[in-house]
DNA sequence: GGCGGTAGAGTTGTCGACATTCCTACGACA
DNA sequence: TGTCGTAGGAATGTCGACAACTCTACCGCC
């Protein structure tokens, strides 16, 4: 799951059977930053709240030692902002790390559409269906949460089809960074069909083929996620740390 | 100038004075991992070479444990490979990793151009003009090291001109790569003529505010790139550790 | 001669303890 | 009443030591 597992596939030209792959083991430090990640975006910790060491290495039954070093990890991707001798502080929504942020995610998943493209689009397409459906299904129901999750597993599962690791290990902080927004600014899209439409076109411009349409929609998409983005933190809905 | 010196510029709105801006005191698994992350990208450890936490941990003057919490950021920068019980090893240089930096590289760079072109695109070249000429005089004076570093400079000139956090910090990982092939496969470019040409180009079309043209020039000059690179390490001229 | 097993050295992984720094609360003083 | 200074507590930063694992070299055995 994790594309930075550290697994022990360093000699990539090596074609094993599916049963018989290289056993990995990820490190420690890896699995500490994965569970404070989820966490994170899962909105346990709000943005500009302080991680607490050994509170936290008592939670995960691990020493101070690789519990630090899987936070290193996530200061690393910029999830978290480090103060010399005073702590680790999860990253503040202020409407310039909000723009930051989509900046840095259209450049990824623009490159990824356009890897698509350039392949099996059709296949591609197909394999982003049962995101939009199950988006649609949040949609019907009601559960903008639901459909929050969705969109940004279907972001997820556009970047993965690229097979690319690099772009994948960048998106996978732009998808907690986009989680973490969905959480603290609320996911009040009264949009929610909109948002639903928004990428069921762009799956079908991914499936036709047509590179430009699917280039122009995504950058759509961004701007529109981040203009209500930032319209909420300046409205103050924001749900963070008094510190 | 590390993008993830864990600066305490967490409030973003704050307008000081420039000589009167918050004091920034970097951690020491930051630079840690900012000496180690220069000495991979200068060849001081060859792609595939292991990197002991004892021997570093003494040359770099500090104990294992901020040592380790350094190499930890580089490894989820995916510059070294974690294999457990094992240690630290940098990242190999096969064809498959060299077209993923190339397109990692790729996708940060052209958002980061389109940031350009939509800004003051003219200063934007003035700034880049210097290592144009740094490249001219290397290219004219035969050296192909010089002009190999001083592409990599103008191309993080070129990103850390957006102004933005996120596309910098990505890119330093991907200049370290850059420098990596650099070293490893060699900056035996006998066209570096072209090369400076090719860059002389790019800011022209940046300068002439033709978004088209230079994301287009963009593009080919990665391609390039990637096609020399891959070349290269096909032939074997790869100097990697034997391990 | 080849194969399996084993002891040794050296490395990484983890932990607990100490030093240093920062924050807070309290009290003295102008 | 406001400000300065100080002591206490709690957190982070760093280190050294022990445990566990891996690799290598050597030896016995078939």
């Amino acid at each position: 799951m994790s594309p930075t597992g550290d697994a022990s596939s360093r000699s990539g030209s090596a074609r094993r059977s599916s049963t018989l792959r290289p056993l990995v083991q990820q490190s420690t430090p890896a699995r500490v930053a994965a569970r404070v990640r989820r966490a994170i975006a899962n909105g346990d910790f709000p943005p500009g709240s302080q991680l607490h060491e050994v509170a936290l290495a008592r939670q995960l039954g691990v020493s101070r030692g690789p519990l630090r070093e899987g936070l290193q990890r996530l200061t690393q991707e910029g999830l978290l902002t480090a103060i010399r001798n005073r702590g680790l502080f999860v990253v503040d929504l202020t409407p310039e790390n909000v723009r930051d942020m989509f900046l840095a995610r259209e450049a990824i998943e623009r490159c990824a559409a356009s890897v698509l493209l350039r392949g099996d689009h059709a296949a591609a397409a197909d394999a982003l269906e049962p995101l939009l459906e199950q988006m649609a299904r949040a949609a019907e129901a009601g559960d903008s949460h639901g459909v929050a999750e969705a969109d940004i597993s279907f972001h997820e599962k556009l970047v993965a089809l690229t097979g690319s690791e690099r772009l994948r290990r960048i998106h996978e902080t732009q998808a907690a960074e986009a989680r973490i927004c969905v959480h603290a600014l609320g996911s009040t899209y009264d949009n929610d069909v909109q948002r639903v439409a928004e990428h069921r076109a762009i799956a079908q411009a991914l499936r036709e083929g047509d590179a430009e349409l699917t280039d122009r929609l995504l950058v759509a998409h961004m701007a529109d996620a981040v203009a209500e983005l930032v319209e909420a933190s300046r409205t103050g809905q924001v749900r963070q740390e008094a510190d």
